[in-house]
DNA sequence: GGTCGTTGGTCTCAAAAAGAGACTAACGCT
DNA sequence: AGCGTTAGTCTCTTTTTGAGACCAACGACC
C-alpha cells in the first residue's frame, strides 16, 4: 500500500531512452499513483455515495451490503488519506462518524463523473464485446 | 474475474430496500464492472499508449519496462475481451502481434483522458493530503 | 550446422491484496 | 443482567499480482 511510486527513476544509468512514451512522464507517474486508489474496488463506489451527501460509517455499511468492515474501514481511510473525503467524529453516546467529500473530492468528481456516465451509457457495448469474444475461442 | 456482478439482485425478498442510492443502480452496477478493468494497475497506462498509436507486443513490454509479461498479456486481453483494443497478427516470420484502439477504446479514452488530465495536474494537492495524514498519527 | 537472438506468449511459484467473519469496548434500553 | 448499537480491529482464507523460467519457429552468424 505504502512506498513504491514506480521504482522506474533508479534503473540502469546508461540504458533505457527508447521511445518515452510521447511525453509522457512514467518516471513519477501521476496517473498510476491516482488510478490505483480510484479503481480500487469500492473506492468509486463511495465517492458516488459520498459526492450526494455525507454519510456515516454504518450507514454506509449497510448502503453497500457486499462490502466487508474492513474494506470499508480501509477504503475510507485511503481516500481521506489522498484528502478526498473527510472523516469527523461525534462524540454522542456510542461515538458516531460521519464521512463527506472534501472540496479536492468534489474537484475529483467532475471528470470522474463524466467517465461513469460513459460506463452506464456503454454498458452493453461492452457487455457484448465480451460475449463476442468468450464465444469465439470457446 | 468472471461472474458475480454485486449479488445484490436475489438477498430477501422483504427487506433491503433502505435508502437505495439516490437512484443509484447497483444491482447490475456497470460502474464497477467497468472501473474493475479500467482501474486494473496497468489498463490506464496502456490506453493511453495505445490511444497515441497502435503498438507490437514487444514494443509495449519495452515502454512499461516494470511491467510482467503475464500482467502485460493478461491486461491486454482483458482489455481485447471488453473491445477497447484490437488484436492483429501478422503472419511474418516470427509472427507479429499488434494492439491498436477500436472505436469504443477512443470513446471511453474521451472521458478517461479527463480523469487523467486531472490526475497530472492534481498531483500535489493529493500528495500533500497525504503527507499531512501520514504526519498526523505518526 | 550448432548457437544466439528475436518473436509473443505460457507456466509455476511466491508475495501481496482482498474478502469473510469473529471479536472489542462503551453506552442505552428493558 | 442481557441485548443491541456504535465504529472499528484481528485472524484466516482466497484471489490477484509479480518475477522469472520455459517454449517453438525462424534468421543471422561463424
Amino acid at each position: 500500500m505504502s512506498g513504491a511510486v514506480l521504482s522506474l527513476k533508479n534503473r540502469m544509468p546508461g540504458a533505457r531512452r527508447e521511445i518515452d512514451l510521447a511525453g509522457l512522464d512514467f518516471s513519477n507517474c501521476p496517473v498510476r499513483d491516482m488510478m490505483q486508489q480510484i479503481g480500487g474496488k469500492w473506492s468509486t463506489l463511495l465517492l458516488e455515495v459520498l459526492a450526494a451527501e455525507p454519510r456515516r460509517f454504518g450507514e454506509l455499511r449497510r448502503m453497500l451490503p457486499d462490502i466487508s468492515q474492513r474494506m470499508l474501514t480501509q477504503t475510507l481511510r485511503d481516500l481521506q488519506r489522498d484528502g478526498y473525503i473527510a472523516r469527523e467524529v461525534f462524540p454522542t453516546k456510542p461515538p458516531s462518524v460521519e464521512y463527506s467529500m472534501t472540496d479536492l473530492g468534489r474537484s475529483l468528481y467532475q471528470p470522474l463523473s463524466q467517465l461513469l456516465n460513459w460506463a452506464e451509457a456503454n454498458h452493453d457495448p461492452v457487455r457484448a464485446a465480451r460475449a463476442r469474444f468468450d464465444g469465439a475461442d470457446s
